[in-house]
DNA sequence: TATTGTTATACTCTATAACTATA
DNA sequence: TATAGTTATAGAGTATAACAATA
């Protein structure tokens, strides 16, 4: 080190909030990632297919609006759920222009697998953290406003 | 609504942290791209180009390693950089494998500029957190542990 | 042998436009 | 005419392998 103070390289983007949720942010969801991985999840499957085992019957647009996601990109995300059997596409009777997602057995079980596994990725990730400033996180993300 | 107790679709996401700081992440990031864009700058060129000016004679590697990105993906940012005049490559003479990156007169006017766009920025989406919630928000964030 | 900058490549996520079939 | 699902496409970020020049 040249210098007693020592700053680090990027000392002048931590006065931004914004660089700092994006470095934490990354380090948590690509461990998310390497935890869905080895069950052939990937954050955004994950994220589908919580919605439909949470909301049988969501139709396509419905999710991806939930989801903050293009309904463009939605498609090859329910592809995937799919072919894997954890979840079917149902032709709706009302609107036949609409399709409901329905999870299978398999599926409501991976869901479930998958979420306990996430879990257990947070309890170390936030390890540091007690359940208070946990829940302080949470409601200090929701203030901040578009 | 069906539901009386009217529980949104994601409700399943929002016991998962990651979820709320992902969701936050893309709402600020992409708003700080959008005030970016207009000075021909997107985050990762803003980010290199503070690096810089902020330590003269940076090498590319360690630049890469402050903003966790890898070495051959800050190429073509530093090349962005270098096209637009903002900095210049020089090869070391203590290690003629190595390149120094200093800013130009424009670039440290352009950074300037950029970061306090960025502070606005800043203060619009973080309009609803005091000066210690923001601050609270920070030190949480850095308790995250990989 | 190891490291610096570089190229090539591939994959994920994201964004937009346009099509089809239904309403 | 408007909407739901779809396709095609392109951009940005990210990750790995391999190479030439230099240490």
């Amino acid at each position: 080190m040249t210098d007693t103070t020592d700053i680090a390289l990027d000392d002048g983007l931590r006065e931004l909030i914004g660089y700092s949720m994006k470095r934490a942010t990354t380090m948590v969801t690509a461990d998310a990632a390497r935890v869905l991985e080895p069950m052939g999840l990937r954050i955004t499957t994950f994220s589908a297919l919580t919605v439909i085992c949470n909301a049988p019957g969501v139709r396509q647009t419905e999710l991806a609006a939930a989801l903050g996601m293009e309904r463009s990109n939605s498609v090859a995300v329910i592809d995937t759920l799919e072919k894997s059997h954890w979840i079917t596409r149902e032709r709706s009777a009302q609107d036949r222009r609409a399709i409901a997602l329905h999870p299978t057995t398999a599926g409501i079980m991976r869901q479930k697998q998958a979420r306990l596994a996430l879990l257990t990725h947070e309890d170390r990730m936030f390890a540091d953290l007690s359940p208070i400033e946990r829940r302080d996180l949470v409601k200090l993300l929701s203030k901040i406003r578009a």
